[in-house]
This record gives C-alpha cells, structure tokens and sequence, in this order.
DNA sequence: TCCAATATGGCGTTGTACGACATGTCGTCA
DNA sequence: TGACGACATGTCGTACAACGCCATATTGGA
C-alpha cells in the first residue's frame, strides 16, 4: 500500500510540480522541456493521472485569480512531496544497482 | 517504436541476467535478492515478461545440459543488452533532473 | 475573421502487473 | 516410504494505467 513504483508520466507530473505549482496545459509543456522533447504526454495521460494524484492528495487546487481560460493550478502536498522524495530515493538506488550489474561484466 | 520506457519488472529481470543466464525460478529470487526482498515478483509477471521480451528478442533460450526440472535458462541478446543500456541511461538522466528540481527548491 | 496556441476533459482500446490456480520434480528427514 | 518444503514453470481473470482520439472552449494575433 506504500511502496508502489510510481510510473514515469507520474514522476515526471510531480517533478514538474516541485518546483512551483502549474496548471495542467503548463505540466504538459514543462514535461517536454525536462526531456527535450522526447517525452510528449497525451491529454488523457495527464488529466487522468493528475484526477489520481488529487484523489491520493499528493497534489491539490489552489485557486487563481485569473480563471479565464478555465485554468486551475496544481501543487503538491506535503505528502506528495514526501512520496516524490521517497521515489527519487528508490530510482537512485535501482540506478547504482544497474551500474553494479552493467559495468562489471562491460570492463 | 524505440524509447518505449521499460517497466521496473521488467527492468529488473534484464538487470538479473545482465551478469548471466539464468532460469526463471533463479530470476525470481535474484531480484528479490537485489532488492533486499522488496520487491517480489508474482510468477505471472514473471513468465508473461519472459515471453514478451522472447518475442522481441531481447532475450533467447539457451539449451541446459541439465534439465532434470525442466529448467529453462535465458541469456541476454546483443539487442536486449543494448536496449538495457540506454534504458540505464534514461533513468540517470532522469534522476539529475529530479535532484536539480528538489535539491534547489529544498535549498 | 480565421487560425494557432492555450486549456480541460471524456471515452475506448490496449497492454501490463499481479494474485490465484494448476502441475510436476527433487532432496531430505522421520 | 511417505510427507513436505523448496524448486520450477505456466495459465487465467481482474484491475488499472497509458495513450490516442475526440470534443469543447477561450484568447491573441495576422
């Protein structure tokens, strides 16, 4: 119930989202700059994926003064950036793990 | 059709047979083994992997002189290993993204 | 006034993970 | 020799996430 391997598209939401809130068109975007261009969310990915987080309370609305285009922005929760943590711990990690198994039978 | 982001089942298998081919029962304790015995995979994800990952030749049969029980081993092809590597790459890039993202914002 | 960029969201398909189930072998110990 | 636990492989159904496609609406500029 607690350590459940975040996928990428939702790593990549909260990555985005630690740095300051953002709507969702503003993710999008972010998100393809983070990877110079190689990861492209789909819409549903997002919005489906950012219904999960609000549901979870990792992330939460805050209102915007300005509404205009029907915008509402995202930041995380206290919880949710604890959980990102945790997720960037385990990545690290699996990461020193791989180099373990890779490099010594490469050399 | 080419940056497909692996999943961690399956990025643990190619990691276990990384270092030698190894049969699925050996797989499944090897990871359970790098992982300090967090993560367990269910047989189903296990034989499902194998079977995806034969069918895009990422990995092949090796014959076994032993075969008392039905043992089947698997060995990493070039194309698995080199897929392998670049997934690596993917995770490292990701995870100095990530702590650029935090670290400043915790600073 | 059209059009691209901005912005959100639903829906159906596809595929993966996973638990439950099923089957059988081998070694050991009472 | 009989039971049992570890070894070993595989199938099936369910649940859920990712994604592409579609729908809708606003805004600013050419």
């Amino acid at each position: 119930m607690e350590s459940l391997p975040l996928t990428e598209p939702v790593l990549l939401i909260l990555l985005s989202l630690a740095g300051q809130p953002r709507h969702g068109y503003s993710i999008l975007k972010d998100v393809e700059g983070m990877s110079d261009g190689r990861v492209v969310l789909s819409t549903g990915t997002l919005y489906g994926a950012l219904r999960r987080l609000l549901e979870d309370e990792w992330i939460e609305r805050i209102e915007e003064e300005d509404t205009s285009r029907g915008r509402q922005a995202y930041r995380l929760t206290a919880r949710g950036r604890r959980n990102l943590h945790l997720e960037v711990g385990r990545m690290k990690h699996l990461t020193r793990l791989a180099n373990l198994r890779i490099v010594v039978k490469e050399a």
